[in-house]
DNA sequence: GTAAATTTTTACCATTTGGTAAAGTCACGA
DNA sequence: TCGTGACTTTACCAAATGGTAAAAATTTAC
């Protein structure tokens, strides 16, 4: 079915603009070329529609972490997380704009994603951070809040973007975004011995 | 007028938690113990009472990178300033979400106010920054990009709080949040020379 | 104590919104 | 060619929403 992709493409767009509460489905069915009534045919409500988006989401946001091997070395692994992130908020920033409106409000749709699903993984890699950092293959740091601090600055360039285009006069940040982290997280995570 | 300190008390729980699109008159009106109309009475409109809050809450906002001392010691003014807007995160969540959720959907109230105001002010610290780098007494860093992960790791814990709650088991996460960003910060800003 | 000004309530209203019913269109196989 | 199932349109509805008019209540000033 193109239409339910479709209809999906337009609400990601609406949604991440208005947020759940300002969008219609005027607007989306608009987005799409269809009507309301049409576009009711294919998802049964307004709230239907947002869960699908959230859920597609979600299956693909976190893959990143998940990827993060205990084998690697850790510097070059922590720092190709960074990177890849930081390639998704730039290149999907409607997805990431869906995902910060929705932990804006609470997270209502998803909280139960993120006990059931996010937390255990999250603790998983916390653990591998942990063992890293104790055979002294990294400078010891917080495990969580490093991965706090680092879904903080990258999807940040998505999430408050049009504050970064109004104070970098509009020229494009990736490049210079990149350098930044990978400055900052080498020096947080390469372990010191001289 | 004590009403209307009531009303945009409400309104900015209201509007933080649901969003502009999301937040109704008659949510904030039962929230500030009044009915409709009588809110009405107060102010013009649900549009009058967003960009009210949205001004007094920029007052102050931006003030701690006012303060920022070109005299003083760069990394310490630097760290303080991270405390500072880290505290402010953690103290007033609503008002950075308030903020995060206008910048989320482009910015329609306070575009004029980024590019008239932010911008120059911005501009402005990046140069004391990039002084301080020329001086030798900071560490070679893209001041607008420091900024941005200042800015970014602070204002995750304000945002992102309900996420950071599950993720942390709700152990309040003050304290190594101020740790890891001391440490983070400390580590990316120290010149070296060994 | 009373008139004027301020504040609050009651009763509305037009528009928007999420959603439905049902009639119509279209492709396609028997 | 007819029927069947998938899809689309038209016409609609009840509830919610931003906002108004005007009367009623309350406070203030003299």
């Amino acid at each position: 079915m193109r239409n339910r992709r479709l209809i999906l493409d337009s609400a990601l767009d609406v949604f991440s603009r208005d947020g759940y509460g300002g969008a219609t489905l005027d607007t989306i069915a608009k987005g799409a070329g269809l009507s309301k009534p049409n576009l009711l045919y294919y998802f049964e409500s307004k709230t239907e529609i947002y869960v699908t988006l959230l859920s597609q989401l979600l299956e693909t946001w976190l893959d990143p972490l998940v990827e993060l091997d205990p084998e690697a070395d850790p510097v070059e692994e922590l720092l190709g997380y960074v990177r890849h992130k930081l390639d998704m908020a730039l290149e999907l920033p409607a997805e990431s704009k869906l995902f910060a409106g929705e932990i804006l409000q609470g997270a209502p749709v998803i909280s139960s994603y993120l006990k059931d699903d996010l937390k255990p993984l999250f603790d998983r890699k916390c653990g591998v951070i942990q063992d890293w950092i104790d055979a002294g293959k990294l400078a010891p740091v917080d495990p969580a809040h490093l991965i706090f601090s680092i879904w903080a600055n990258t999807q940040h360039y998505a999430d408050f973007g049009t504050q970064v285009s109004v104070l970098l006069d509009d020229q494009d940040p990736a490049k210079r975004a990149h350098l930044h982290l990978e400055q900052m997280f080498r020096r947080l995570l390469t372990p010191v011995d001289c």
